[in-house]
DNA sequence: TCCCAGCCATGACAGGTGTCATGGGCAGGT
DNA sequence: ACCTGCCCATGACACCTGTCATGGCTGGGA
């Protein structure tokens, strides 16, 4: 019997996916939470094998939670469950120790698979996203451009990114310029998008 | 026995959905599709009486399938599952003739009841939701900021817009000048960002 | 040690952007 | 018929942005 915990902010998904998890013979869904920083507590006191992350969560993302796992239940593995299927994601997921990574746009069947090759110790990852992630190669940013991005994404004037950053409004603007040239983009608005779309922010 | 039809375009989703569903007594799967042009013909040839549908959906929006619906088998009611619960968003499912609205963040108890009380002829809103959504009230956007706003959201630059709308720049510059007071943001970017989120867009 | 990459900052320039005033055309309501 | 609101367009102005050149600083490799 496979002790799953389940964590996605989505409570109707999170059930769903219960329910749907619970049809299998040898998986037993033994956890459910809606917070990323109640991973690691629920994995302990239910003693749970396999978690299923949603990266999308309050408290901390499901990449954060499995770098948590990673270090306080190694023996605990985990699976990234996404909606997004960003390049760039998949590579972040496994560098922060989680043993799989799947859409949400997979058939069914394919996620009890999965869990039960992660519990195998296998790696499991989507091939069609594998073969893009290393497409898209990793991030061209600088940990500043990509500071100074995540800022731009709300649209924000160059002056209020700046006064957030701590920053002078020049040196903002060279970031962002540099980032704009390494994303291919001609607006900072653009490279933002571009940016957020490959998960390099 | 009520049909329920599934729209939602992540397979691992609509078959959670489909397994919860699937354990209440008096409620029956009786057709999923992944895209929402494809929702009218599969509720007529189903027989289904509720139609489930998410909003982001390739093909047709769940929105202007709830629309179709309606004019074609005006019987058949449709119940919107979506992930965001933007203010706005109800109002337009409700004008597109949808008879309920719940996000996908709802106990999932109540999503039975909900497709039950729809079944029965009920309207069902999200309390929270229908509130918030009175709030923030109808878009003030005209129709033709809004579509200029749209095509703002990807950080396009003004001229690049104008080529797309097929008018000059200096129109494209007054209905973003107008989207931007009328949103409040400073930004033609911050403008389409919040437009988005309160589903005016 | 030198050298390089990254970070921060300044200044200047061209071109993009947001605002405003103005005007014509078109539908819908009184 | 009149007014109102929306759409489209033009032109001018101040300001914001993206780019480039330049320089100083720091923390690693070679």
């Amino acid at each position: 019997m496979i002790r799953i915990l389940l964590a996605d902010d989505q409570a109707l998904v999170r059930g769903a996916l219960a329910a749907l998890l619970d049809l299998e013979a040898d998986i037993e869904v033994v956890a459910q939470v809606g917070r990323g920083d109640e991973v690691v507590a629920a994995a302990r006191s239910s003693a749970a094998q396999v978690c299923l992350l949603d990266i999308e969560m309050p408290g901390l993302t499901g990449l954060e939670a499995a770098e948590r796992l990673r270090a306080e239940l190694p023996e605990v593995r985990s699976l990234i469950v996404t909606t997004f299927g960003r390049p760039g994601y998949v590579r972040r997921a496994l560098d922060a120790g989680a043993a799989g990574f799947v859409v949400k746009d997979t058939p069914a069947r394919e996620l009890a698979d999965a869990v039960r090759r992660v519990h195998a110790g296998l790696r499991v990852v989507d091939p069609a996203l594998a073969t893009e992630s290393l497409m898209s190669g990793p991030s061209p940013l600088t940990a500043r451009e990509a500071e100074i991005l995540l800022l731009a994404l709300d649209g924000s004037t160059v002056a209020a990114i700046a006064a957030r950053a701590h920053l002078s409004v020049g040196t903002v603007r060279n970031h962002l310029s540099a980032a704009i040239g390494k994303t291919g983009a001609s607006t900072r608005a653009e490279a933002a998008r571009l940016a957020q779309s490959n998960g390099w922010i």
